[in-house]
RNA sequence: GGGCGAAUGGCGGAAUUGGUAGACGCGCACGACUCAAAAUCGUGUUUUGAAAGAAGUGAGAGUUCGAUUCUCUCUUCGCCCA
């Protein structure tokens, strides 16, 4: 029997699917459709895992649904601008175009090689002025409705290297190329209005049924709407000031004020900034990141102003007041009331500062003398020592009640706040989006006129010079516009900016006119299955259900707000990690073990390595395999179905060498049984076998139910039940009469994983060796019902013997039938019987005492 | 610091969603084929016990006739934070 050549084969069918178009698809109204979506990739240079894993699940449910019978979107396309490509070309010298355009092609040839259903006359990549040139329209397109706009806000800024930092480019508050410790610094930025619709992003979830639960959460709690008041304070100590507002989400706690605590960038500001102890203070502060965790861990400082505060409900009583580094501007009013006793970070700023911690609320089974002592009480109880708010319920009744006699006594008033703040789009960078606008000389806003769209990136810029490239392209910058000089933008779109409407790109990719079609859209939208790593599911999920909205918003010619039918988020893929003697990474390809315990190193076996944890596949810490290579070795049919073996697909997946190879030699056997089956049905007709039948139809509504669900690990298990069976079959060497037709239905329904090996084996199987129009094997369910059932029978619960009885027998003839046989007469006999519980065809409990 | 998850044999994991725990795979052991090895195939494989049996889904409690599944407390690990 000839060994199943995959490069041979695979590269056939590759080329098949690629000359008859198999994949690309049109608008068919007869048609229902199926939109088919993985998170586009970055072209970094080459694919891994995690790319592998992603396209694979949803080439498996494309094919899948395509063979169901719909018309199915597969489309790919390319998250082609940022960073990377900048620093790529500072060191090697290459244009980032180049770079980018490079990888792209490699990448796109090694997912060709991987054998995916994608419709590739839709491919598009963000970087290109085709696609950037309509993002720039819809950017002012947005700006007529009122949703963008241009603020201060505060940026990381490496002093060494001039430029502005992401987030991760911040290694321990340090500059990540420079070490330089990173500064907060403000700069006039563009911005999204994305709180506009706060609100209906968060109550639009509860439509969102076919989506993680958690993922749902995490956006829930990253709007975070809460349900508060604004309290105003009489203000001693100064002419200028004589009230401030808090936002409070703990208004019941008002007696337990012990300060008033503001922003550094709080309107009252003004008045310090010739005080130089306010100004060190502000440049403490500036010393620490700008994300949420940075501000979180960083210690709390505060700066005393010579101000006191009221409490409004006893205006004897008097608190300073602070500027706090722990307070942000961006949430509520910038300014909080500090109650140490119920909250963490106010617990600390009092420690620290020798601030009063007054208890005001008591849990449920502790008396009216209860008080704090080393930790803040923030759980439920009652309200004490608050005069006519004790014995109040905390939190519902506490909260509202307290937010009632505050607004009767005129003295705050109840708000709804959000979390989500407004989405920062500029980014101080050559190789993104250009920004299209410009400034007058009096630096007004001036929109690029449409007739002088796409602002184009200026190729040949020089990528070394300091702070963002386009800053010093004075040719570009400078232009005239209506007659009057102005100046370009020179910051360019956040990436995230790209990724928030490429799917509707997909349904009208060759529109020149427009972004897109409103037949095209109407029909292939929303998006029926995005599949995607997880670390998206705030950002990019949250920003493209942003950006529907927008595009719907004052827009007759579609009726949609949210993008993303269904979701589903994969695990990551992880290998063991290895460190040398001197505990620096090792790749796998640099080990070598004979007995899977003790592992050294290849080119010197006298080296121990120390083997690590099994991490997510990362280039720092080399544990990566290359899927080039394992495509190369074991054929992509094999790398296919080892993805999705063992582990479900939301959970992190370990690579194992074993594992793959075992994939492996399982397109191997399922050839040489393919083959041995061929060659039996060419043997005289026996009668039909009806053991073929009912595996068949009982293992193809197994693979259907674990397709539906995401269950691809479960699906593979049907596949080696598929091969055992069908081996003992072919062991009996007889052309039984359903024997072919069985064998292809199951092939049909083994092909979305595996499509090079079984779509070979299946032209064999077809007389004229046409297999267009391939159709998913329907279920019959007569071959479902089984006429015996395998009853349990427990006594107190506990499994004591089991009995195969005939369909439909009443309980009594089971229990008589049960007791006849003596089946568990010896716990019959040691007690007295109390009662039976009978589960129909499953399993029946004698309760005995 | 906050938020969200997860925990089942030596390992990855399955369990009709409250009803036989350990499907399927890896690994391991024994056997067949072979001069031999590889490959392939077969049998076995939760622990304990000679067996009958007993115990068993991170730990501890609770609800239930019955809990891997539901509730509470704790432990450990992972992911995310404009």
């Amino acid at each position: 029997m000839s060994r199943y050549n995959f490069r041979i084969i695979e590269n056939k069918w590759q080329e098949v699917w690629s000359k008859k178009k198999s994949f690309s698809v049109k608008i068919n109204t007869n048609k229902k459709k199926f939109y088919c979506l993985e998170m586009f990739p970055y072209p970094s240079g080459k694919i891994h895992m995690g790319h592998v894993r992603n396209y694979t699940l949803g080439d498996v449910l494309s094919r899948y649904k395509s063979l169901q019978g719909y018309n199915v979107l597969h489309p790919m396309g390319w998250d082609s601008f940022g960073m990377p490509a900048e620093n790529a070309a500072k060191q090697n010298n290459i244009s980032p175009k180049t770079w980018t355009e490079n990888n792209i092609k490699i990448m796109k040839d090694q997912l060709l090689k991987l054998g995916l259903s994608i419709d590739w006359n839709r491919e598009l990549s963000t970087c290109s002025e085709d696609y950037y040139k309509h993002q720039q329209k819809m950017f002012l397109e947005f700006f007529d409705k009122g949703l963008v706009y241009r603020k201060d806000s505060y940026v990381n800024w490496d002093p060494i290297d001039k430029t502005v930092l992401a987030n991760e480019q911040v290694i321990d508050g340090k500059g990540w190329r420079s070490g330089a410790v990173v500064e907060r610094k403000k700069l006039n930025q563009w911005f999204f209005k994305i709180s506009r619709f706060s609100d209906e992003l968060l109550q639009d979830l509860k439509l969102l049924n076919e989506w993680p639960e958690k993922v749902k959460t995490m956006q829930k709690n990253w709007i975070g709407k809460s349900y508060g008041c604004e309290i105003d304070f009489q203000i001693e100590g100064s002419n200028n000031v004589n009230q401030i507002k808090c936002y409070t989400t703990r208004p019941d706690t008002l007696f337990g004020l012990s300060f008033i605590a503001l922003s550094i960038d709080h309107p009252l500001a003004k008045y310090y900034t010739k005080d130089k102890n306010f100004l060190e203070f502000k440049k403490a502060c500036s010393t620490s990141g700008t994300t949420e965790e940075s501000i979180a861990q960083a210690e709390k400082i505060g700066f005393k102003t010579n101000l006191f505060a009221l409490n409004p409900f006893d205006q004897s009583k008097k608190v300073p007041v602070y500027f706090a580094n722990f307070v942000l501007m961006d949430y509520g009013l910038g300014a909080v009331f500090g109650c140490p006793a119920h909250d963490q970070r106010d617990f600390d700023f009092a420690k620290k500062y020798n601030l009063e911690v007054k208890t005001v609320v008591r849990p449920k089974d502790e008396n009216e003398n209860y008080k704090v002592n080393d930790k803040p009480y923030t759980g439920e109880g009652f309200i004490i020592n608050s005069e006519f708010l004790n014995g109040m319920k905390v939190p519902d009744e506490s909260i509202n009640g307290t937010i009632d006699i505050l607004e009767n006594k005129n003295l705050g008033k109840r708000k709804v706040n959000f979390r989500l703040k407004d989405w920062g789009i500029s980014r101080q960078r050559y190789w993104g989006c250009p920004i299209p606008i410009a400034y007058d000389e009096n630096n007004n806003i001036v929109k690029i006129p449409e007739k002088d769209l796409p602002v184009k990136l200026p190729d040949n810029i020089n990528i070394n010079s300091i702070g963002n490239p386009l800053d010093a392209e004075n040719k570009w910058k400078n232009i005239v516009i209506d007659g009057k000089k102005c100046v370009r933008e020179t910051d360019t779109l956040d990436t995230f900016v790209d990724s928030s409407w490429y799917y509707l790109r997909f349904c009208s990719p060759g529109n020149k006119e427009k972004p897109f079609n409103k037949d095209e859209i109407n029909y292939w939208m929303p998006v029926d299955q995005y599949i995607g790593g997880v670390e998206h599911a705030i950002l990019h999920l949250l920003y493209s259900r942003f950006f529907m909205r927008a595009i719907d918003m004052d827009n007759k010619d579609i009726n949609l707000k949210e993008p993303f039918k269904g979701l589903f988020t994969q695990g990551m893929v992880c290998h063991e990690t290895y460190k040398d003697e001197k505990n620096n990474w090792l790749s796998p390809d640099e080990v070598i073990t004979n007995d899977g315990k003790e592992f050294f190193q290849k080119i010197d076996q006298s080296k121990k390595v120390t083997v690590g944890p099994s991490e997510s596949m990362s280039k720092s810490k080399k544990n990566t395999i290359d899927p080039q290579k394992m495509i190369d070795k074991y054929g992509a049919d094999s790398v296919r179905f080892f993805i999705l073996a063992d582990s479900p697909p939301e959970r992190d997946i370990q690579w194992s060498d074993e594992g793959m190879l075992s994939s492996f030699k399982f397109i191997q056997k399922m050839w040489g049984l393919s083959e041995k089956i061929f060659q039996i049905t060419k043997l005289n007709y026996e009668q039909e076998n009806d053991k073929i039948e009912i595996f068949s139809n009982r293992i193809i509504s197994k693979m259907n139910q674990s397709l539906e669900k995401f269950r691809y690990n479960v699906m593979i298990a049907s596949f080696y039940e598929i091969y055992s069976f069908f081996r003992e079959v072919s062991e009996e060497n007889k052309n039984y009469k359903n024997l072919k037709e069985s064998f292809k239905r199951i092939l049909i329904a083994m092909s979305p994983v595996i499509p090079h090996l079984a779509n070979e084996c299946l032209t064999k199987f077809h007389d004229n060796n046409n297999i267009e129009n391939l159709k998913w094997p329907d279920v019959k369910e007569k071959y479902l019902i089984q006429d015996k059932k395998l009853i349990v029978i427990q006594v107190n619960g506990k499994k004591r013997n089991t009995i195969t009885i005939e369909n439909n027998l009443s309980e009594k003839e089971l229990i008589s039938l049960i007791k006849d046989k003596l089946l568990i007469s010896k716990y019959l006999n040691n007690g007295e019987l109390v009662k039976t519980i009978y589960i129909k065809d499953r399993l029946i409990n004698f309760i005995i005492k």
